[in-house]
DNA sequence: GGTGGGATTAGCT
DNA sequence: GCTAATCCCACCA
């Protein structure tokens, strides 16, 4: 098995953890069988200074996760009926997170079909929510440490490093404020990035 | 091929 | 009451 991240991985700013992050293996061991996709897309959301990030108005119960120690699953429902799933980075407190938006399928592909009800591979995985469904997160896993349970996220595979000059750096996604920073990533190459 | 609206609910004002 | 870090499908061209 690869090697795993580790929390001083997690500790860094979210804008730096999530441009490294794109390359790496999110890894899901469930009951029905383990998923593996590799990160193709990521988006920063810090605290202070972010009116588009959760932990902009400071603590509340949905999310607490944010404001925990890095390195922990911050998974939250959005519109009713869609997950999605972040990566708590910083120092403890800080409330920064990276969103995973997208993924490419490598392991457990019938798994992810199955799941998703789709059999085109780069409809498996390509937007936040789908990707949750793919890998079969549930807001059960909220708050989960990603260094020691089900959810883990592992190193490239040697040979497999992305090119530094593949990755593209835009606005986000799908928010009403804060859409001038420069905090989402994405590999250029990538068939397997977000739509919208 | 492209687009407009509906689904569906927790959390905040 | 209204909005939300979204997705899907019906409908039009």
């Amino acid at each position: 098995m690869n090697k795993i991240l580790n929390i001083s991985f997690y500790k860094q700013d979210a804008s730096i953890v999530a441009k490294k992050l794109l390359g790496t293996y999110l890894i899901h061991q469930s009951p029905e069988g383990q998923t593996i996709g590799k990160i193709v897309e990521t988006e920063a959301y810090l605290s202070i200074n972010d009116p588009a990030s959760h932990s902009f108005k400071g603590l509340t119960n949905r999310n607490s996760v944010m404001f925990g120690p890095p390195g922990r699953a911050y998974i939250y429902y959005i519109y009713g009926m869609y997950y999605c799933f972040n990566v708590v980075t910083g120092k403890k407190g800080s409330g920064q997170a990276v969103l995973i938006r997208a993924l490419e399928p490598i392991e457990g592909i019938p798994l992810m079909k199955l799941r998703r009800n789709k059999d085109e591979i780069t409809e498996l995985a390509n937007g936040p929510a789908k990707l949750v469904q793919a890998m079969g997160i549930t807001k059960n896993l909220n708050g989960s440490d990603l260094t020691h349970d089900s959810i883990q996220i592992s190193q490239p595979r040697a040979g497999d490093e992305i090119d530094p000059n593949e990755i593209k750096v835009s606005g986000r996604v799908g928010i009403s404020k804060g859409n001038d920073m420069l905090l989402r990533y994405y590999l250029k190459k990538s068939k397997f990035v977000s739509k919208y």
